[in-house]
DNA sequence: CATGAATGAGAGTTCATTCAT
DNA sequence: GATGAATGAACTCTCATTCAT
């Protein structure tokens, strides 16, 4: 008992210690992940090394991998994180958005576009990731990664249409065209080509989704 | 005699002679182009080297640089030719499209969407090509070519909308969503992604243009 | 009262602790070397890093440190105890390897070369140890110990050569020449190149000792 | 005809261009090797990078792959040198080595022995090769080469066995204890591991080489 | 004694670009 | 104009070792 009493790690101790570790490693991940994110935003995807970001942590080239075991890796990091915002953002507008369908889907859809309007680099992010990468296995996992949570991020929109009446099947054929349209204006916004047409991404998409509506709304008519 | 006609000083001699180098300049020129386009297609941005360039062109590495001063300016080249394509590809639709003006929209504005659709490392050099590609003060000239050849390349489509009875600036705005949506829907098709909503990129785009050709006869009508 | 036999100063209690501090060290440290020697025989000393070592063993990093001043240190007290079973090994088969000093010859000689056919890793220990290891003072002395011990575990051989009749001189120079060739055969055997001549380490081996022991029995006779 | 005259490169002028830049590529792809073996010979095969290589060649550490497309294609380049040595003072020992078979035999075996004496990192390098290398396809080709030039330097020895009269199965189980008893001597002699027997690699070879002779004599009287 | 994050030097390799010939 | 050897800076990644805690 008394050996007991001496343990130095008594149970529940070591798992507050250990908890604190966690704490503090996911801390530093986090710090090497926004310093990447930093890095990649100001110089994009293939002008970002290990070195920069490092540097741009506060740390050595060799300490990073301590966190990432790869450039991949860490790309993968940043992505998740990107789409798990996506997702998040798309999720309250869902949640909060409107009394009607109509309206849900208005304000779902908005956060789609207005997640990567406001946000552009993880238009790159989602778009550009594989430029560059040699893969080591792990790159088709993030591709599937990032095709679920896109997915994912359009379904309440889809449950919108469906609720406004649509059948199933034409839904997923409206959320392809959305994502593509969004994407498009998206990509033309961010690279300044629309500036030449003299017209505006936020409108076209609004003028978009409520023709969407409309179309909609005939089946409810029914 | 023959000295006299060899000789490299007489002035008419010496402009046939300049003319004769640019021609021959511009020869060379080409084929390093289509060596650099081969490539290209072959491994991407990414994969290509100056080095592998001039292999295929049958030159050495340094050569390069007599037709190209930078990889940058290569690219430029490269763009340039690929959107002189996809001009002569829309103009030959517009030409010969059909006898109806919606019949010369549908034509131009696939002419559009199959060009790149059938050769997406064009779609590669237009929307990826400012990614690690450091600017040394081309970029910009080369970004106002590009889109004031992308915009040219829409005006036959704008052109059938307006003689459908659309006013102009209505057409403008179609023209600018067609684009974002040709875009987006090409995007979804070249990364694979638009296979999670087991679509079919053409499918969608025919059934775009019938709307657009739908609302456009609106105006006629009237 | 507890206090007191806890009391960490007496002098008694102090040595007695010193002892049991020695034992454990010890103890830990033959923990680390079995990690260390299973890692390396799994990966091979290229392949060996500190890192691993330390996970095998339950420990981190650093925590080697404690116990070996280096990689060097650490592949020293490998080599040791490697000898140290080379020398059991041969030992047991002088003890128990027969009756005449023919049979005690051949058991020793054989236990030496079995040693070594049966962990080929303890050659690469043996033998490739000086390789890519800059010396830092330890290793003249490591490379006496090695020599000490490769030495021991050949003088059962040559005991039995001088039982035999043959002059003590002679028997040295017979063991060297006996250890030449296994190294030889065991390097010829270990990196693959026996099997161009399609011969078998083994049967040579057991064709040298017979022709040893004729060797040895001409002094016998006279 | 004139201007065939004016050709720049006439087909034999082209061809004695090619030739001279050939030599200069392979007088400046000697000098890397040379370079690599000195700094190979004096810190072995481990301590030997890239890097070092080129600055001891004057070379910065890129200019080494237009000689050498890896570290690995190297190491090739420098075994096939060594072997090629090493056969060629072989064959030369077997040219004007004697008289009778048997001189043959000694000559040969000779210089199979004396050239790995004289130039011990010659021994490294076959058997250390593999240390440290991590294979890209290219080792087990070298590994081939490496034993089938082994194989080619004892064939003399082989056939000066068989002249006397042993039978070829024999003659191959000899010259693979043969190459085996060389190699152990070598390597005892190489590590300095011999001194401790006090003995002498030359005379235990000389003392092998005579009984081996004895050994074939055998078959002659017969 | 143990931790484990961090260092710092170094590994092999690539490549756009330059420049003496 | 063409050569092609060479540069030089960059790349990702590894690892023995240290040291504040």
């Amino acid at each position: 008992m008394a050996s007991r009493l001496l343990d130095r790690e008594s149970a529940p101790a070591a798992s507050a210690r250990a908890q604190r570790q966690r704490t503090l490693v996911d801390a530093r991940r986090a710090l090497v992940l926004d310093a990447a994110r930093t890095v990649f935003f100001e110089h994009g995807l293939e002008g970002t090394s290990m070195r920069e970001i490092a540097q741009r942590a506060g740390y050595t080239p060799g300490a990073i991998y301590s966190y990432f075991s790869s450039k991949e890796e860490m790309y993968g990091a940043l992505l998740d994180e990107s789409l798990e915002r996506l997702n998040e953002q798309v999720d309250a507008a869902a949640a909060c958005g409107g009394d009607t369908a109509a309206e849900v889907l208005r304000a779902t859809a908005n956060a789609f576009f207005e997640f990567y309007r406001e946000n552009p680099r993880d238009l790159d992010l989602g778009f550009y990731l594989f430029q560059g990468l040699q893969p080591r296995g792990l790159t088709l996992a993030l591709n599937d990664r990032l095709n679920r949570r896109l997915r994912d991020a359009l379904r309440p929109v889809e449950a919108a249409l469906v609720a406004l009446g649509m059948p199933a099947e034409d839904a997923v054929s409206e959320i392809t065209a959305l994502f593509a349209y969004a994407v498009g204006l998206l990509l033309l916004n961010h690279t300044g080509r629309i500036r030449m047409f003299k017209r505006e991404a936020g409108g076209l998409y609004a003028l978009y989704l409520s023709r969407l509506i409309e179309r909609a709304a005939v089946y409810q008519r029914r």
